[in-house]
DNA sequence: GCTTTTGCAAGAGCAGTGCTCTCGTTGTGT
DNA sequence: ACACAACGAGAGCACTGCTCTTGCAAAAGC
């Protein structure tokens, strides 16, 4: 059996060597993935592959979830190293775009359109969390040590319904306007992230990208209430 | 040469109908658009489509530039519809909402991630700057009219310049930090259709999403002092 | 020990793609 | 009427995702 764990970690390294090259493929070649080149690449048959991914697009959904996890984790050490809630969540927003600026194709693989034949499996939904988790974690602590100052609007009609469902997901005591205040932080930095990436920003602000994607993050941590 | 104003014209058909079928295939089948299919469904070869347009990216960016005159045309509609600044504010997102819903793959295709062998002619910049010269111009009348009342904090940095170098574009007296607000209320804008049609906002906000969305429109007018 | 089952890799093959080239045909300007 | 440009169709190339069959080596059962 120790023949069986053998094999079984072959087949492990196998799959995350295969991974690998389809990252690489991805960073270089663009966004249409092909499965036959990262065969190629690993001295394989195209068919081989499928032995460990039953289709391109299965490969595609291990490759998002990795990369939901790679930014999450970015996220989750950035707001641990500051004490400040408003700088924690400053430093969230510098961590995820410059993980997006190291690795643009995946962020436009879990942010982007979805792909083609485009299928968002359940294992994708957890991972996928992670950075609102940050934010709202973020938020939570700011309003447990009494730092949250100001607040956003109050949401009024069925959204807000909505709004209390998830708050009650974060504990009690969790006002509804501050998941909002959280969701509208996450939007905004994911689109921010986007037009940059995506070239919404050309002929703008080229220069100091950096510097007015921190002037918008201030603002929406200012919206929360943080500052 | 009334015969030659015929052939053009058929051949401005031609190029019409061959979009028209192409825009139709993007919105049933999805955004991996084929060319022979779109030729098949015209009932012609798929190489006489190349009279018509050198290659598949030529189509599409076609496809993108008709894209961004629909929607902003749409914004500009709207905004024209509403005499007050906040209003006409919420008006374009609405506007812009309701047209990428309608037409999810186009929004994908001008904002979402670029095309696998993605280039951005120099075309559609102009076609691209309707929906946020909208904005601009909405702040820019509120400005005039005295009605913006807080004001956004001011921008400091490179990126501070880079907003004035835009401003003077826009016209004497026209403050950086108004730039800023309006570019921030365009990333919001996009992020917040973006997250709702790339499936963001799933087991969240399922309900009410127009209603949050407005929320949030309100709250982008809020920032660039239009309430 | 040997046999059987299972996991894996390779190759051929199918239907589809973007794109090019050639070859007739048809309409246009002189 | 003639030369020329525009056009449509077809064949073909290199590529894609994916399936199926074949052969081989490793694990499992006796």
């Amino acid at each position: 059996m120790k023949a069986a764990n053998l094999r079984a970690r072959v087949r492990a390294e196998m799959t995350e060597e295969i991974k690998q090259v389809a990252r690489r493929h991805l960073a270089t070649d663009g966004a249409d993935l092909s499965l036959r080149a990262v065969a190629r690449d690993l001295g394989m048959a195209s068919s081989a592959v499928y032995r460990y991914f039953a289709s391109r697009d299965e490969l595609l959904t291990a490759l998002i979830i990795d990369a939901y996890d790679a930014v999450g984790q970015d996220a989750e050490q950035a707001a641990a190293a500051h004490e400040d809630p408003a700088e924690k969540w400053v430093a969230i927003g510098h961590a995820v775009r410059d993980w997006a600026l190291a690795n643009p194709h995946q962020w436009a693989l879990i942010y982007g359109s979805p792909v083609p034949g485009y299928q968002a499996p359940r294992d994708t939904v957890v991972p996928a969390t992670r950075v609102i988790f940050a934010l709202a974690e973020t938020i939570r602590l700011g309003l447990a040590d009494g730092r949250i100052a100001t607040v956003p609007p109050q949401p009024a009609g069925r959204f807000g319904e909505e709004l209390v469902a998830i708050a009650e997901q974060f504990g009690p005591d969790v006002p509804a306007h501050l998941v909002g205040a959280g969701l509208y932080g996450f939007i905004h930095l994911c689109g921010a992230v986007s037009a940059e990436l995506f070239g919404q920003l050309n002929n703008g602000i080229d220069d100091d990208r950096r510097g007015f994607f921190e002037w918008q993050m201030r603002a929406t941590a200012a919206f929360a209430g943080l500052s």
